[in-house]
DNA sequence: CTTGGCACTCGGTAAAATCGAGTGCCAGAG
DNA sequence: CTCTGGCACTCGATTTTACCGAGTGCCAAG
């Protein structure tokens, strides 16, 4: 156990314990039960004034007098910063993932989906995928295809297997010839090329192809600045199970249907570096009773996703970080594996590099 | 009120007066309650004795004695059946709608996507939205790209802003240019028919390309039978406003995040003609304390997909019935509107015809 | 057949009693 | 000064008891 910075080693050795059992039993704490934890030498008369400072310093709260003591989220976040094992899947779960990997093939959004699945079953948490941008993504095709009088819709392939839509607005009535002539341009323009990096080279000479064209190119630049337009949530069920106020649980679901929310709640999380947000740290109200575990997505250090486990602040953290930085950087892998195949020379596929990010907080 | 089958008209209106209640206080209902609802002019005492019937009969049940009465699924299916009003939306409601249908435009997938979220919103249930197959639905493109070493990417854009897509598994490494041939091939065989009718005219004289070309053929065959890979969900946190059992909760979202068995659950129901299961009705277990009021979401005659709502069976039937029809009902219309623009000649976009399906049961 | 009257039931709520895990404090030992 | 065992005390949870009243079933009179 490592000693500490604002605790001394039997203080935060009695937090510990109280986290670990308050996690297993979700019943407040009492000295005795403390002091029968392993590494724990002192009485339970020790305990308990060892317990007084902590609930004065803010690590503890007890529920009422006479009562047990229960973590307060800066106990939980002192415990995930210092006090944790790094924390490692088991050999089912560890077989899980990479047969998963394996086997999963081809298409993005199926492999979102299933990822996000896969998480949820690892660790009994909900869970979010929120896919990087396709900036770097190469593009296989893109084309134009006439909806109504003045819709039209962007559709674009690109080499990772994801296939990203746009529906644009025309300002004027279009025919047909024109939108195939655009979405020629288009397609000679951008195949081959990054997402992020597709210019037109020069106007056409026909006014209206030129209109369409430059309103498809900023839907292009929409779709490869924007994240992905989707996140993929898994296993709100576990949920229910998490916690058992329906008004929580009520009041959680409602938060995770809200897909912008979201998104912005993993980005300001990883954004503040944390890889944790316990109760209220992240500042969403209606999420005050949760953790929320978050894991970055980076294909070629360009980080932009992320994975993510939604779970009661007494969740077991060291299995869900685990989880979840285990199955971001897998799916990292996965989509760098594909980003750039058929791009004229497909790179050699080596060997997966096992950059081991241990580094806390 | 109609003359009934199997229950005199007294009996029947002391069962709406229960069922009423019921819906509305989720309390027990008693004689007394009963009496003074509108349309009942006997004495509770009298009620008491048809209520004994109505509970020999099946339709009524007391959770203990001397407690009020409760409707059974039998109960709930005679006032849907027989003694519902057909039910209209209210004007707001109503405008909802339209304008949601007005304003929504272009792409499928984010259609109905909001689509669920509207029914979801009107009824304040949970709901479901199974798109109808593809069959009809134009080809306006389709094409392979290459993604790993022997997966390839079929991408269909279909006329109606839906693009499918489907990872296929190559028997041997294909090389790019193979693929592009078989590419163009398909591209020529499908633009502008049918997704359900698309036949390959006759082998290219290079084998590779053929097999390919017949290995995606059968998957675009998938695609055209197949229901839409993907339902739809909105709301699922009304679920747990709708119950207050935590376990009740997890039950029903565990099911609903079963993709497959929504889609046979919702398939069975409509097969049988109904419109509404109620409690074990539909036979799957989890989701014996709900009812699912679905409504077909027919194109052009032919059906294929669902909407659905999911809430208590004490839900209020009229209004779901309601929505979930009229909003079936508008999105075929708009599915229909878009099947086959673009095709050469646009057809003449007539005043919606305003199919009154007013059938019961 | 209907109705008012009446005795009876029984779940829900409230008040009272009990239990025990857990606390704070303290005096004595190390 | 720290640790520990002992002890009185607290207070939520659980059980017990009492009570209320909505609601029932039955019946005799209209």
């Amino acid at each position: 156990m490592p000693d500490t910075q604002d605790l001394d080693r039997r203080k935060a050795a009695i937090l510990e314990a109280v986290v670990t059992e308050y996690i297993g039993t979700a019943q407040p704490v009492g000295s005795h039960h403390v002091a029968r934890a392993a590494g724990i030498n002192v009485s339970s008369a020790t305990i308990r004034s060892e317990m007084v400072a902590l609930e004065r310093e803010g690590y503890l709260v007890q529920p009422h007098t006479s009562a047990g003591r229960v973590p307060t989220d800066k106990g939980y976040r002192f415990f995930v910063d210092q006090l944790a094992e790094p924390g490692v899947l088991g050999p089912a779960q560890r077989h899980k993932v990479s047969r998963f990997f394996e086997q999963v093939h081809g298409e993005m959004e199926e492999l979102l989906e299933r990822t996000s699945g896969l998480l949820s079953d690892l660790t009994s948490y909900a869970s979010v995928v929120v896919p990087p941008s396709h900036d770097a993504a190469v593009v296989r095709s893109v084309q134009l295809v006439g909806l109504g009088a003045r819709v039209a819709l962007l559709v674009a392939v690109l080499a990772d297997g994801a296939v990203e839509k746009r529906a644009i607005e025309l300002p004027e009535e279009v025919p047909d010839e024109v939108l195939a002539v655009a979405s020629g341009r288009l397609q000679a323009a951008a195949q081959g090329h990054p997402l992020g990096s597709v210019h037109i080279a020069e106007p056409s000479g026909d006014a209206a192809v030129d209109r369409v064209v430059s309103l498809a190119e900023s839907a292009l630049g929409d779709l490869a600045g924007e994240a992905h337009d989707r996140i993929f949530v898994g296993g709100p069920s576990r949920l229910a199970a998490a916690f058992d106020a329906v008004d929580t649980v009520r009041a959680v679901l409602a938060t995770l249907e809200q897909q912008l929310v979201v998104v912005s709640l993993l980005r300001d999380v990883l954004e503040r570096g944390l890889s944790v947000a316990i109760g209220t740290e992240h500042g969403y109200e209606p999420l005050s009773a949760c953790a929320v575990v978050v894991a970055p997505v980076s294909v070629d250090g360009q980080l932009g996703g992320a994975v993510g486990l939604v779970g009661p602040t007494r969740m077991n953290y060291p299995q869900a970080l685990a989880a979840a930085r285990v199955v971001g950087e897998q799916l990292g892998d996965r989509l760098r594996a594909t980003l750039d195949a058929g791009s004229s020379a497909r790179p050699v596929r080596e060997t997966r590099p096992r950059r081991r990010a241990r580094g806390r907080r």
